[in-house]
DNA sequence: ACAATAGGTAGGCAGTTCCCTACCAGTCAA
DNA sequence: TTGACTGGTAGGGAACTGCCTACCTATTGT
């Protein structure tokens, strides 16, 4: 039913779910591999609870660290984004039909339907 | 097309960090609306249960609803999921990169890990 | 060795999620 | 109208989130 699981399905969507983890993501995208007192400079919130953000996205997959002396460096993982463009896929021609109008024929088609 | 905030992508992204409701959107797309019951009966819970996931899909704006007698047909809405579709873009070039090896290169292109 | 720095972990607390059982309202058929 | 059938709502409980402060380890400079 899945290749990547179901759990990771989760893991990742509800990584996505926060706007302090994806502007993390943004982050990471836009400078690069960062320490987490960069990170946490963004923020109006305490390191602990960032590092906490972090745990999250690297449960995820959508994030690694290396280590670096004393810091931990924090580098973008976009695998499992792809996963989810992947996820998207079979969705694409809905949001395309309906922007072509064909949404109400389309409902038409596999169930009994009026619009 | 819509006012694209923060609330709302979370919104979209914490309907899709659960399976149940992914399924849901898998099932209205390969057999068209359904009423409350079909769905309800591929699912191992309670329909009132069933119900609230409605609810979260709604106010995710990834379904709709329309009644029809005493039943309520509820279709798949793709275009939050254009949304995802178009937040994921500026991420795609680092999973085509890191496919051909180029992402430790890249690790050190944006940013001079200023320490 | 000592002090400072980087960052994870523990534990607490309020708010949310996800399931349940009961119950309520609208619609159709006899 | 009564009764069956549709599906949403109320309220409760266990588990999870997301924030905090306090504390811990590891590394580095002096």
């Amino acid at each position: 039913m899945n290749g990547t699981g179901t759990a990771a399905e989760d893991r990742v969507f509800a990584a996505l779910a926060n706007a302090t983890r994806r502007e993390v993501l943004r982050l990471l995208r836009e400078r690069g591999p960062q320490p987490v007192q960069a990170l946490a400079d963004h923020f109006d919130m305490r390191r602990p609870s960032l590092s906490e953000h972090l745990k999250v996205l690297r449960e995820a997959g959508l994030v690694s660290e290396r280590r670096s002396g004393r810091q931990r460096l924090y580098r973008l993982e976009a695998a499992p984004l792809a996963d989810v463009q992947d996820w998207l896929h079979p969705y694409e021609r809905f949001w395309r039909e309906r922007l072509k109008g064909l949404g109400d024929l389309l409902d038409r088609m596999p169930d009994d339907e009026r619009s």
